[in-house]
DNA sequence: GCGACAG
DNA sequence: ATCTTGTCGC
């Protein structure tokens, strides 16, 4: 497997960045209410880290919406194209994602990301910006609030509260598994909220997080593995 | 200025 | 994200 290297005009700086965010924002398309739940392929793409050795590894795992079984998957490996900066962590997992999700067999269908769309500071998260940059349907499914606020949803799976960043509505706290710390779930690009929440309903039959994450974050943990140090790969 | 801060 | 053992519970 080839590396991917870092895209000639990669932003190099914060604010550089940020003028990327902000010319980009524009193309994101927020009026179309995307594939409904239930049918066609659902995408999960995650990353994981080496940043001693300045290593990232990224998946993609296709899933049956309908029966949420695999069926396809890819990995990349690349340079880690950015630090770590709270809202810009795109610049950080795209090129390397990017990679992963080409070398799928097939359409990715709707593509969920560990991470935010429209709730980001800027309203640009890794969502809306992998979203643009293919085309493809995209939703943000996060751990966390970041800068968003919310109300605790009620108890039962399935209950939701408006994420709120600025006085906007951002998003949903969207409860998927009962009494259970909510996930963070924000469109990102060619799908609404309501799909969005329904696909990460339909995704969560048994755990807090997506499957497509889930497995995905598993596969880009492999691959790294492979990549470089071994505790645990074959071979 | 200080703290908070997706992964 | 990543560093990390045991342990409580379904």
């Amino acid at each position: 497997m080839t590396t991917v290297r870092i895209p000639a005009g990669w932003p190099a700086t914060e604010e550089e960045a940020r003028a990327v965010q902000d010319e980009l924002r524009g193309r994101v398309i927020l009026d179309e209410p995307g594939p409904p739940p239930g049918a066609g392929t659902v995408t999960g793409v995650d990353v994981a880290y080496d940043d001693e050795r300045g290593v990232v590894a990224a998946a993609a795992v296709a899933l049956d919406a309908a029966t949420l079984g695999q069926v396809a998957e890819a990995t990349a490996v690349g340079e880690v194209s950015f630090p770590y900066v709270p809202g810009l962590l795109a610049f950080r997992e795209i090129p390397t994602v990017l990679a992963a999700l080409a070398a799928l067999d097939r359409d990715p269908g709707l593509v969920v990301c560990d991470g935010y769309g429209l709730a980001h500071p800027r309203r640009f998260g890794l969502a809306c910006h992998l979203g643009v940059l293919t085309g493809l349907p995209t939703i943000g499914v996060a751990k966390n609030p970041f800068t968003s606020t919310y109300e605790e949803p009620a108890a039962p799976r399935g209950s939701s509260s408006p994420l709120l960043s600025g006085g906007e509505r951002v998003g949903r706290a969207l409860r998927t598994r009962a009494g259970v710390k909510p996930v963070f779930v924000s469109v990102g690009h060619r799908t609404g909220i309501d799909n969005a929440c329904a696909h990460t309903l339909a995704l969560t039959p048994r755990y807090r997080i997506p499957d497509t994450t889930r497995r995905a974050d598993a596969l880009c943990r492999l691959a790294l593995r492979n990549a470089v140090g071994r505790p645990g790969a074959p071979g």
